[in-house]
DNA sequence: CGGGGTCCTTGATGCGCATCAAGGCGCGGT
DNA sequence: ACCGCGCCTTGATGCGCATCAAGGACCCCG
């Protein structure tokens, strides 16, 4: 339903500006939407025609194949922009995975500014292609452990490399994420809380207890 | 050795006219090198100052972990442009898979070229993330006989659905592109055959012979 | 405070792919 | 043609993760 929402939802906005972010001028004449936790905000081939920027809450990119097996593109958190990966339609659906404020802006208005905004947009899908290869390789060449590492490695430092970092996401979202099973992640999250790596303060909040550690387990890659 | 290459290697282009391809524009003013099979093109956390466009032959982007392991990005086959895959720094390195001419053009003239020019290099990078994005669900999702008919179905569209296909690639670089051993790509070729999805004429060349069964194999994704 | 549902963890078992090992095939050099 | 070497295939075995199964923890709501 990213298209058909509620009016209620819609806010326009008084040129928002959030501390000087270069990445804000994209989005200068956007509105606002709000989307409960696992409401679609827009669906595999549908048009391409928006881009997206988290305020509040997550949200995840999915592809379900046609016998239910679910892959997790990327998690976008606060301030991240998503909406990108995609010609004319998306190939990935989005999803809020909590609660979450979504600013939207039309992708043919960025095109249509020119200049330095839309060398933004451009950024910003370099900025997802890095992400996309960094996917690849955990994928294509990492073990269960190695995956989980790195994945918790990633959300640490997405938030300036926080000792305690908060999950926002479920075990199945994970899993899906890091092409596992929830039970697999289960099993290694506890291991790496035994290694003393990482403790769990709550089942959705960790602490990293050793970044080394963690950081040699993420990055065998070069 | 990118940027290191020997001058008898570089011809200037007097204005190539590739049939009206409008990627083309892109290369107005770049110059043309040759590398043999397995050369750098360029190196893993090289500047990313430059892009490329095959004109003949076939390049591969890789990624090696501390212990050896390694993944391939993407391959690229004659006009398909790569090097877009970073930020100021290449996260992989690029190899010629077999002897190859390479167009290269710096990305800054493109940049400075502005407008359409630049408007083409985004869309470039937004199919570079597609492509990502469906290596990705297929690492994450697909069984070893699924990513070994999505390769070869790939390998045919790009030809323009050519029943006939040459591979340009080993098994090895095959095996690292889909996140399995060479053994186990072997074994699902052999299966295929066997399973009169496709036919192998000689090592390297292939023919589909039946179409419906591969694309079926392949696009469990919906 | 207690009941029920959802999400998560842990254990037992099995399978798909990796690993280890041994040839076979094709191709370039002499 | 023949040899030698790299690449590929095929077979035997093992391991890592999936699958199947059974509770446990937390939370909302009465």
């Amino acid at each position: 339903m990213a298209l058909a929402y509620d009016y209620k939802d819609v806010h326009y906005l008084p040129t928002p500006q959030r501390g000087g972010d270069p990445v804000a001028a994209l989005f200068r004449m956007g509105v606002t939407m709000t989307f409960a936790k696992d409401e679609e905000i827009y669906g595999q081939d549908e048009d391409a025609d928006l881009i997206y920027r988290v305020l509040e809450g997550a949200v995840r990119t999915t592809r379900v194949m046609a016998d239910g097996r679910r892959q997790i593109g990327d998690f976008y958190l606060a301030d991240d922009v998503f909406g990108l990966e995609a010609g004319p339609r998306h190939r990935f659906s989005a999803e809020a995975v909590r609660d979450s404020v979504i600013l939207v802006v039309k992708a043919s208005a960025l095109r249509a500014a020119g200049g330095e905004i839309e060398r933004l947009g451009w950024e910003a899908t370099r900025r997802e292609l890095e992400r996309a290869q960094e996917h690849v390789l955990l994928l294509g060449r990492k073990t269960a452990c190695e995956r989980v590492a790195s994945f918790l490695k990633d959300l640490s430092d997405k938030s300036g490399g926080a000792r305690v970092v908060d999950l926002p996401m479920g075990r199945q979202d994970i899993a899906d994420y890091l092409g596992l099973t929830i039970e697999t992640v289960s099993r290694m999250l506890s291991q790496l809380q035994s290694g003393r790596i990482v403790s769990f303060c709550a089942t959705r909040q960790f602490r990293v207890v050793n970044p080394e550690g963690l950081a040699r387990l993420a990055d065998q890659a070069h």
